[in-house]
DNA sequence: TAATTTTAGTAACGCGCGTTACTAAAGCGA
DNA sequence: TCGCTTTAGTAACGCGCGTTACTAAAATTA
């Protein structure tokens, strides 16, 4: 006996009025009056009657569905950097729950095939889109936009003008090599985390090189290699720099997973992290508190990125206005002991 | 202009039939006779006009919603478990699209308040439910199991008579086990992964049993200790294994993280893995690859978990017979170093 | 040819809610 | 008392679709 569903219908009549009226309170409409009397009497019967509406109805009269669609691109970005995702999601579902709406996820594998998140919006599975590690041959996303579809990028692209919410790529690289040298680096490396067509490798390049010429050091392009995302990419990449005959003292390498390899490189060497070669990274993967020597990275605020997304995305949806629809998210260094800081804290 | 959303009496009118023949030629209605010359016409048209049909009506309409909710219990087990979540969305992901479903996301923080997902079911966000991690303290799941709400666990419950998919703990842990029998440990120390209210913990403990009785080995209780997922736990128990007059050679511990703890105990005693002590974990986190030395483990079968559940869970609302709605994987021993066994093979 | 079945398609209802336009009653000052 | 405003609430439409019950025409059978 699978009772049927109550509906507002009930909720009316077990408190004496019209279905209008139990619409009206239920929904805290403010331009209409209704007694606090009656007001609490429908209360009362929807508690009792333990009243849901129907997401469906609702959402078709309405217009709405409370529900913003995750695309999460799995780009090799995100699948190397382990706890992002998790992170991410723990920080969009808080701020959606708070402010009412659900998440709806979608993974795109196949990166040529995209327009699966397309359908959600076409059939109005949801109200606005995140995605996470958008492509930038993905035609499909800027369409959507210039329609005026409610869209937050985590992660950013150049093309179009959209709206985002990314980690400050620049300063991050800046204040990491900016570490480098206050602890005394002349000859600093720089292994990138990927080829420069990423905005996020550009970025970190330039960071780079703006803590180089703020302090007065030389930029070597013979310096600055390549890396893939992947730690055979930083082993080759550290190979190359240890062939040559002025090597680098330390490396910034913008990319845990390359670092891991670039350290491989080092010690096959038979040379010490960090009293030969001080390195940092980029991404705190958690990997990188464990292994030998621990080592120093940005942190990336993954949680505090999914909470300032979904409420940017939530506000654009409900016609706020929102003066920031570009956000950069400060970074933390976390020093470990793969840049030799505490070397030299501990001899001074 | 954004042009007015096109339905299906758009199509309908352009393809010169009613609103009702085109509800059949999408839904592909099996018991209705369309010729397949007015079928293409109003495919043609559905294409000519980009037509989605509205979700909300639909559902409305037809009392599905073809959404699935994936509620994630930020537990100890799936938080250390690094990889553990994007693998089960990816599974999840592919098979839901593959079939014509939606995953909705709803991340519980607060165990004691469980019910968030609750409203899902009773506003009619999702046709069925998949869990993972489930508390046995949330008393609204047995509920919306008794009520024939379709679910399904990722984990298990001892209580009522979920569906669920899980690892095979005890086999696993009995291939642990013996993987260490077979390399010529006799005196086997287990450490689990958390305490014994834990059903994973106890099934691996009996995997642990089993695979001494089967080689004759007598059981003892001085070398099991009991971990808590976190690696201080496995520091502890590991010290206190090695304080023991007859230590173990070989040490089974049921969690990767707990098993970085022991190690580290190991270490600092001055004895080596797997030379004095063998060890072998369990979950296959990233990390496990990455420590020194690498560490041999069971691998969780998440993506294939996440595939499972999902084909359980749709085939469960369709109303198809399922033969199998409890649901046992398979586990695969990793082997790399810190159990050995590539030290005896070469040095045989 | 008439009676029956099959084929191809349609009219109309209902899913459960939001919302607009309207009304009846009460309050209020003159 | 009358006209006017405010208060409190309602009737009715429409959101876009699935689906049932029905029909007209064509094909088949007797």
């Amino acid at each position: 006996m699978p009772r049927k569903r109550v509906t507002s219908q009930d909720v009316a009549e077990l408190a004496g009025v019209s279905r209008t009226t139990v619409s009206f309170v239920l929904n805290n409409v403010p331009e209409v009056k209704i007694s606090e009397e009656t007001r609490q009497r429908v209360l009362k019967a929807a508690r009792q009657l333990n009243y849901y509406p129907a997401s469906a109805a609702r959402s078709l009269a309405s217009g709405r569905t409370n529900v913003i669609g995750l695309v999460v691109c799995q780009s090799p970005n995100s699948i190397f950097a382990d706890a992002f995702l998790p992170e991410v999601i723990r920080g969009l579902g808080e701020v959606a729950q708070e402010r009412g709406f659900r998440i709806l996820l979608q993974s795109v594998e196949d990166v040529t095939q995209p327009s699966a998140y397309i359908a959600l919006v076409r059939e109005k599975y949801i109200d606005g889109l995140i995605v996470s590690g958008p492509r930038s041959d993905d035609a499909q996303l800027p369409r959507l936009a210039k329609e005026g579809f409610p869209i937050v990028l985590l992660g950013q692209l150049n093309e179009v003008n959209f709206n985002f919410v990314d980690v400050d790529n620049v300063g991050a690289a800046r204040m990491a090599t900016e570490h480098l040298i206050a602890l005394g680096h002349q000859r600093i490396g720089l292994i990138t985390n990927a080829p420069l067509q990423y905005t996020a490798s550009r970025d970190r390049l330039r960071g780079y090189r703006l803590a180089l010429e703020a302090h007065g050091l030389p930029y070597d392009d013979n310096l600055v290699r390549y890396g893939n995302f992947r730690e055979e990419s930083g082993y080759e990449a550290m190979t190359q720099l240890l062939a040559l005959t002025e090597r680098p003292t330390a490396v910034f390498v913008a990319c845990d997973l390359v670092a891991f390899g670039a350290m491989e490189a080092i010690k096959e060497h038979s040379l010490a992290v960090p009293e030969d070669i001080a390195i940092v990274g980029f991404d705190d993967v958690r990997l990188a508190n464990y292994v030998d020597p621990p080592l120093t990275t940005v942190h990336l605020p993954a949680y505090e990125q999914g909470r300032r997304a979904a409420d940017l995305l939530i506000s654009l949806i409900s016609g706020e206005e929102v003066e920031e629809t570009q956000i950069l998210l400060k970074t933390k260094l976390v020093i470990r002991e793969s840049c030799g800081a505490k070397l030299k804290s501990a001899s001074s």
